[in-house]
DNA sequence: TATTGTTATACTCTATAACTATA
DNA sequence: TATAGTTATAGAGTATAACAATA
């Protein structure tokens, strides 16, 4: 049972420890963190034939944000070359238009189609239910907690990009 | 700044819900794992050119248990395929030795080399560091906290499959 | 010369499925 | 026929670096 577990979570650091896999707070954040992402990545392939990264930039387009590939390629931590990937991909499914600015011809103006606009709900609606159903085990306290803590970790290491794998 | 951002938990599930990436639990976790888990990997890849894969592979075998090819792929949720080229990988670093079992020849005995043993102890220490440095910035308090909610959701949803990547 | 975006190339990781050698 | 392990192939994802167009 979990109560029962050993919970001591500080290790002393001593040359000797002998530290199995489940003794690190690490272990534990990555396991439950890609049984969630792994569940959320199949239902947005599965029932709209996109990736978590195509996702993220839909999101960060639909901010209303002015955005060019440079832009998202910073905002999202990833290189041009891999952005202009993804960005092929989200055109080729007509759910991104690139626009060519009129100020500046090197630059491309992205923006989202009507059909992204439609769709984006629902992959929202994924988004919601895949953590409602991860975490509605835990208490709405809990939950909280578990949000505060892990917001305090990202502030104290100043972790800004947002993670697309 | 973080701290005054909106830190509601549950959604709804109402389907005109503006969610917006920073609102789902599901992604400080991924933003915070992805943190922990890349340096980790960063570390192991500088310090002993071994990957994640690798060094979960080591620890299997560390336990003592008898492993074969077939088994650690179940372990570690891996195909066979997979699993034999990491074993490729740990035998061309000689840290592993396979050998042809006596009972049924189709079955390879997998066994940690001394070089393995020696190694393994600064495997540990990277791995145990990696943690003090990421969970340092919680009091202990907070650190039992977490672990005891990551193992309960663990626990509830009935992770077990070794995470890799 | 510097910058934007794209493309060419390569590498890692992993899955599927074919293959071999046993049993 | 079934199983253990390997290998051939393919695909996703991303990085580096070269490139074309523009500033």
């Amino acid at each position: 049972m979990i109560g029962s577990m050993e919970t001591k979570t500080r290790s002393t650091t001593g040359a000797g420890a002998a530290a199995s896999l489940e003794a690190h707070l690490g272990y534990w954040l990555r396991l439950v963190s890609n049984e969630v992402s792994g569940a959320f990545q199949r239902a947005l392939e599965e029932r709209h034939h996109i990736s978590v990264a195509e996702w993220v930039a839909l999101n960060q387009l639909a901010t209303g944000a002015d955005l060019t590939p440079a832009r998202l390629a910073t905002a999202m931590g990833m290189t041009r070359g891999a952005v202009s990937k993804v960005l092929d991909k989200l055109e080729s499914k007509k759910l991104i238009v690139r626009t060519t600015s009129s100020a500046d011809s090197r630059v491309q103006e992205l923006s989202l189609t009507a059909h992204a606009r439609r769709t984006l709900p629902s992959l929202t609606e994924i988004a919601n239910g895949n953590d409602e159903h991860f975490f509605a085990v835990l208490s709405p306290e809990e939950s909280s907690t578990l949000s505060e803590l892990l917001r305090k970790l990202a502030t104290a290491h100043h972790i800004a990009r947002i993670p697309v794998a």
